[in-house]
DNA sequence: AAAATTTGTTAGAAGACTCTAACATATTAG
DNA sequence: CTAATATGTTAGAGTCTTCTAACAAATTTT
């Protein structure tokens, strides 16, 4: 018997929409067809179909020529779906061995496991944790989140000492990046030098004395103060 | 980004089609097409339609009219997505708590999780299972699979000493029914009279002294001998 | 303010999967 | 062997998700 998905649930199209709608909605409420487009790579006639679609079911808010978002129902729709994604992550890092540059392919594709029991599992197993093996934090069983308060390590200046905390984003490239640097989740860093030219930082951690990393690389890693 | 499958692996439900076939060929080689549409819940010119259309991709042995069977290609593909069902079924009894009745309808979501590498992950930490909860043999990476010869309780008389070791099916009404009854896969059981009118069964098993079961039922408990 | 550019919409079509109604073939019963 | 029944196929259609081409609105540049 094919197991279909319950009517008056979201499809896993539906859903992947809803989740880069979510994301491209932290730190504003509005999002254009375009920005979602890329984001998903479809064409953006695909994208305004798809919202009228989702408007219908109550989950955007929508009105031609207008940015959309999400409504709170849309808004807790995603967060669950970002939750089953993150806790998944931890789970194959915490549980199963995988590495977090690993990871998010495989979740991308068990986020849309319908079984709210097999996360709430993983959770329980882990120990309920709070973020995702990339330092994002994990929504609860309600669909609310605790938006951490990370800054980005370019922010800050030479002789400070830091500990990082989480990945402004998370691509393989960049996580097989900092493997090669040995530089994971919890390091204490502390910065060395700044280039004036174009704002690299030479850091030190662990048994680490000097590593250089552009400005880019340094506006994606999210630090706490430490000290 | 939407996580797209890649254009020549079969789709979810493809997959689903093949394994159907897969599971109505044991013990024969060749499946109608309404058989086919009863597994699956789908009319006749459903399947008529995605016969034709595995049949271009290799996987099916067709002609109008004729009983259809699985190509070689086809036997592969499906015992992998079996192995895929039967480790994750696994793993989620072994590994995370979940009982051998609440693990088909998750499995039948994650057996299309497009990762080898999960699947192996799962394998190796539960050291190389032969079998599944219920049973069932689980397809090597080659998608080999030892066929098990366990036989129904049905077929043994008064007297016999016997251990469960597979079931016939595994339908969640079947595995609650044995919940109830305390039976589990590796119980020793002794078959202490039969019913000749309607060959029902007077089975003893660890501290329950005299069950009765129906025949249905003890045809499928499929055990092997023992002492 | 007009022109150029960017962004969004509509129209029309296609592929995947499904259905029902109607028709064809094969099998089974008399 | 014919008639009845069961099984399989074709035709035509609908939903979902996607596309390209053409057009419309909004924004930015000059
Ligand atoms: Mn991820
Ligand atoms: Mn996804
Ligand atoms: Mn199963
Ligand atoms: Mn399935």
């Amino acid at each position: 018997m094919l197991s279909q998905r319950r009517k008056d649930m979201a499809s896993q199209t539906e859903e992947n929409y809803l989740k880069a709608l979510y994301s491209l909605s932290v730190g504003k409420i509005e999002v254009n067809i375009s920005e979602l487009s890329a984001a998903l790579n479809v064409s953006n006639p695909t994208v305004n179909s798809m919202v009228k679609n989702l408007k219908t079911k109550g989950l955007v808010k929508y009105e031609k020529y207008k940015p959309l978002s999400l409504t709170e129902k849309g808004r807790k729709a995603a967060a669950l779906i970002v939750r089953k994604h993150r806790l998944t992550e931890m789970f194959l890092v915490e549980k199963m061995g995988f590495g977090w540059e690993e990871v998010h392919e495989i979740a991308e594709q068990l986020e849309h496991v319908s079984s709210s029991k097999l996360f709430d599992r993983m959770d329980e197993l882990m120990d309920f944790p709070l973020v995702d093996p990339h330092g994002s934090p994990i929504p609860d069983r309600n669909g609310n989140i605790s938006e951490s308060a990370y800054e980005p390590l370019s922010k800050f200046s030479v002789g400070r000492k830091v500990k990082l905390a989480a990945l402004g984003h998370s691509s393989t490239e960049f996580l097989k990046f900092l493997n090669s640097r040995e530089l994971s989740l919890g390091t204490e860093i502390e910065i060395k030098s700044i280039e004036p030219y174009d704002g690299s930082m030479v850091l030190s951690y662990q048994n680490r004395a000097s590593e250089t990393f552009t400005q880019a690389v340094c506006e994606s890693l999210l630090v706490e103060r430490v000290g």
